[in-house]
RNA sequence: GCUCCCGUAGUCUAGUCCGGUCAAGGAUUCGGGGCCUUCGACCCCGUAACGCGGGUUCGAAUCCCGCCGGGAGCACCA
């Protein structure tokens, strides 16, 4: 059990990484790992493990840590949106993930250019000029297409014919050799590089050949150096593809790693969504808790540091992984429990209006932590007029009642008046085992609106000191839960406003 | 359908490579109790797992085979 002092300088939980094995080869000091997310959408929740799972070992093995925007053209449909490189770079700052160095994969296609002439000087490479679904119908059957058995030579020339604007968007591509008896139809001479007209927002239209996934990273994870490559599950056939390109070439690479999927059960991730709920207004910006975005995190007062040990407590298993928010709420628990003021909320208010309420009670003072009295005290206004939760006087009509911490009265009234106000009547301060409420004074009491993690706001009134709060301020509503203040939240006159964070 | 991967309690995880120390450890959840003027915290107690079937072995969660279940890939996206 710790004292009150040793809880308030509680260093963070670090897992010891047991389910983290070693790198392969990998010597301290001389490992270079890179993230590379595509820059169209903030990083969330599912994105932890990316940061997390890189950072454990850029500390384990004092190496370095390259971001590398993996900003190729896309497609019509996954295009690269220009806010978000900042975005993100900012999403790592608040992870506390700082990346060793910056790089764009828009940046480097005069590399991938030469990889892939090498490639066709091996002869390991063809210019396709089948339609799109021809091509995958041929992938399925394991058939060749017209242009397999062309000469390297020639292979160059529409290569060349590629890259000086001689066809148009869809009409070649720059297939790899592999095999068409390959058991796995996924590996059937995969693309290379295709043609695209999309503008890009950092390059323009610079270039109209650009390289797919798996062949940038052939190239960029050796010429950048990269000595591990951990990525998701998803992208295991891309391992193989890049062996591939390092083989043809007589190169060597770095080894993979694989993480599983991630599902947090609460956490409804969609990219487009919260992408078009967030520009059309829907959703409160990137930090909107239905977004469970890094922000939406950061906004609920749930510490990075909780999701960094919630994220490594799964180790790098390939199995895939269904949790439930509560497991990281747990976490986050851990930490801002015994360093958490309290605060008396009520939602939905009804007015209780006390008969025979004892004179001389206006204010009482009370712990702001039960368990910690060195964290002092706050006064409180009391009666004889008091705001209750609608929910907890309908309850318990009829019965006594403790108001908590200050006395029992008996709630007479079936239904509220015509005022809206309930009567009760006094019976005694004696602290007997009866349901305890939380109330709060009539007077001064604060107005208060409470963003929920569905995006709803509830309306509610908080005890009087809650009105010096300031911004990022973590208290615990009573039998509520914890809440945070948010940014902003004294710029206007309104209610105060605080973002739900867990029970 | 084809290819690859995964399978320890409700959930997550340790152990599996190098079989005995595992009648399986931890976390979280759940149930019961204690304490505190919170439905929070803390303390105590409890429920609960090696997917199934064979084989090898003196001995298997650990090795082998088969099956079942789950996931990923099969994009001119990443």
């Amino acid at each position: 059990m710790l004292g009150g002092a040793e809880l308030s300088r509680a260093v963070p939980v670090r897992s010891e990484g047991g389910g983290f094995p070693d790198l392969p080869g990998a010597s301290v000091g001389k490992v270079v790992l890179r993230m590379a997310p595509f820059p169209n959408g903030v990083l969330h929740i599912g994105h932890g493990r990316l940061l997390y799972a890189q950072e454990h070992y850029r500390e384990r093995y004092q190496g370095k840590l390259l971001l590398v925007f993996d900003d190729t053209i896309g497609s019509e449909e996954k295009r690269v949106e220009p806010e978000f490189y900042d975005l993100i770079l900012g999403d790592c700052d608040l992870a506390g993930v700082r990346p060793d160095a910056v790089y764009y994969k828009s940046d480097r296609l005069a590399a991938h250019y030469a990889w892939a002439r090498r490639v066709i000087d091996k002869g390991g490479a063809y210019v396709c000029r089948c339609p799109a679904d021809l091509l995958r119908e041929n992938r399925a059957a394991g058939r060749a297409c017209a242009e397999r058995t062309q000469a390297s030579g020639e292979t160059l020339d529409e290569w060349e014919k590629m890259l000086s604007g001689g066809y148009a968007p869809g009409e070649a591509v720059l297939r790899l050799r592999t095999d068409l008896a390959e058991p796995d139809p996924a590996f059937r001479d995969r693309v290379l590089f295709r043609i695209s007209d999309l503008e890009h927002p950092r390059v323009g239209r610079k270039y109209r050949v650009w390289p797919l996934l798996e062949f940038s990273w052939a190239v960029d994870d050796v010429e950048l150096g990269v000595t591990h490559v951990l990525r998701g599950k998803e992208l295991v056939i891309e391992d193989r593809m890049q062996r591939y390109v390092w083989d043809l070439l007589g190169v060597s690479g770095p080894p993979f790693l694989h993480w599983g999927l991630l599902r947090v059960r609460e956490a409804k991730v969609a990219k487009s969504k919260t992408n078009r709920e967030v520009r059309s207004g829907l959703y409160d910006g990137w930090a909107d808790p239905r977004t469970w975005s890094l922000r939406s995190l950061d906004r609920r007062g749930i510490s990075m540091d909780a999701l960094r040990s919630f994220i490594l407590s799964f180790g790098l298993s390939l199995s895939d992984i269904d949790v439930a928010a509560e497991t990281l709420y747990a976490e986050n628990r851990k930490r801002i429990d015994a360093s958490t003021p309290r605060r008396a909320f009520v939602s939905d208010p009804v007015r209780l209006d006390i008969k025979d309420y004892p004179a001389g009670l206006h204010e009482i003072s009370l712990p702001n932590h039960p368990d910690r009295p060195d964290m002092g005290q706050r006064t409180v206004a009391a009666g004889p007029s008091f705001y209750l939760a609608r929910a907890d006087v309908l309850a318990h009509l009829g019965t006594e009642i403790r108001l908590k911490d200050l006395l029992n009265v008996r709630l007479t009234d079936s239904a509220p008046s015509e005022d809206g106000a309930l009567r009760a009547q006094f019976v005694d301060r004696e602290n007997r085992r009866i349901p305890r409420l939380q109330w709060v004074g009539a007077q001064n009491a604060v107005p208060v609106d409470l963003l929920g993690v569905d995006g709803s706001h509830l309306t509610g009134l908080a005890e009087q000191s809650l009105a010096a709060a300031r911004a990022r301020d973590i208290f615990q509503f009573e039998r509520v839960g914890f809440v945070r203040v948010d940014s902003g939240t004294k710029e206007t006159d309104g209610p105060v406003r605080v973002v739900f964070g867990h029970p």
